[in-house]
DNA sequence: GCCCCTTATATCAAAATGATATGCGGATTA
DNA sequence: TAATCCGCATATCATTTTGATATAAGGGGC
């Protein structure tokens, strides 16, 4: 498994439903993809590059007179095939990074309240995303059927879903556990 | 928010129980951490060199003769600090990536069985997590209230078992949903 | 006319990824 | 006994990703 761009993929699998731009595609993937994967300008504009250099897309100035200049990228049939073929391949990156469990982790060094006000910040953040992830799922049930890209989509959401709630499961257990906890010993009794 | 090494952190925090070389800061991170934060010798070892240079460990090579050299590692007064110091700081990374998602989310591209062999993979995978983190549950179940550290421990290990657990229960919903999914209507009647 | 916001492209240093190189010592195997 | 393989241990490197910043045009509000 060489170290590969997955960067190619996610622009690729954008394009192939329309064309966009740069700046099109950060949008749609912070609101498609966003709960999952992150991606950066700084990913996008280089591979956008990199991508044309090897004939997996093509650029055309937008025709549009009005807002600044847009390149408006297309997939190729070469592109088409890139993805596909990655689609067929089935290792899988998975990585996920919380700097929360990593303070937890340490977290004998400092007072059980900074831990505790860690959770409860980590349990806001997160019931908005389940907010926002219901959403999805409401608005999605209503367009289900009509092609079958919306049942990939859906069960993305379901993914969110799951995680998000077992975040807040997890949030309450925990503060229960630090709660429970006598503070080293050092109350006056 | 600057980009920050949090390479750094993870190092302290591991030297502060004892003194370590590079390969048992990995070893550790592996068994402690690793189910929510990866780290590799590519961070390690010039991490490892910056800390040294900046005063917050210092280094000594091993007497014991037996088998290669090895360079211990000790966290100083000054790395100490900078490790409560980053403690003390509510702000938090994190993030996810699932490339099984990217591959569902682009799904529509090829057969369904493609992704029911996906989702059968992560299954496995995860469903052999699951094993280890229990096992960990259990071993820690035994020995806590020893000390605090163990509490800190132990609700990582809940986190892990929340996510295996939500992970598996999404995986048998997609199945489920890919199952009664009918193939774009191309069966004969 | 001025300020702020959104659109839009682009670049850069720092950090992380993931693979590989090197070598020692001990155990297993031919 | 020699050959081979594995675990320990340090290290580096190209590529990718992160996260911040630079730049600029156009529209809306005041």
């Amino acid at each position: 498994m060489a170290k590969e761009n997955t960067t190619i993929y996610i622009i690729l699998g954008l394009l192939n439903h329309e064309d966009l731009s740069g700046y099109d595609i950060k949008k749609r993937a912070d609101y498609m993809i966003g709960s999952f994967w992150e991606i950066g300008y700084g990913q996008i504009y280089p591979t956008l590059a990199k991508l044309e250099q090897e004939g997996l897309v093509t650029k055309r100035v937008s025709e549009e007179s009005k807002g600044p200049e847009r390149n408006l990228y297309a997939i190729t049939g070469a592109g088409r095939e890139v993805l596909t073929q990655w689609l067929k391949v089935p290792e899988q990156k998975e990585y996920t990074k919380y700097e929360i469990l990593l303070k937890l982790f340490f977290g004998s060094l400092v007072p059980v309240e900074e831990s505790t006000k860690r959770i409860d910040a980590f349990k806001v953040r997160h019931t908005e995303n389940l907010k926002m992830i219901e959403m999805f799922k409401a608005n999605l049930q209503r367009v289900m059927g009509e092609d079958q890209d919306h049942l990939f989509f859906y069960i993305t959401v379901l993914f969110g879903e799951r995680i998000y709630n077992a975040y807040l499961e997890w949030a309450d257990e925990a503060l229960k556990l630090l709660q429970e906890t006598p503070e080293k010993g050092q109350e006056p009794s």
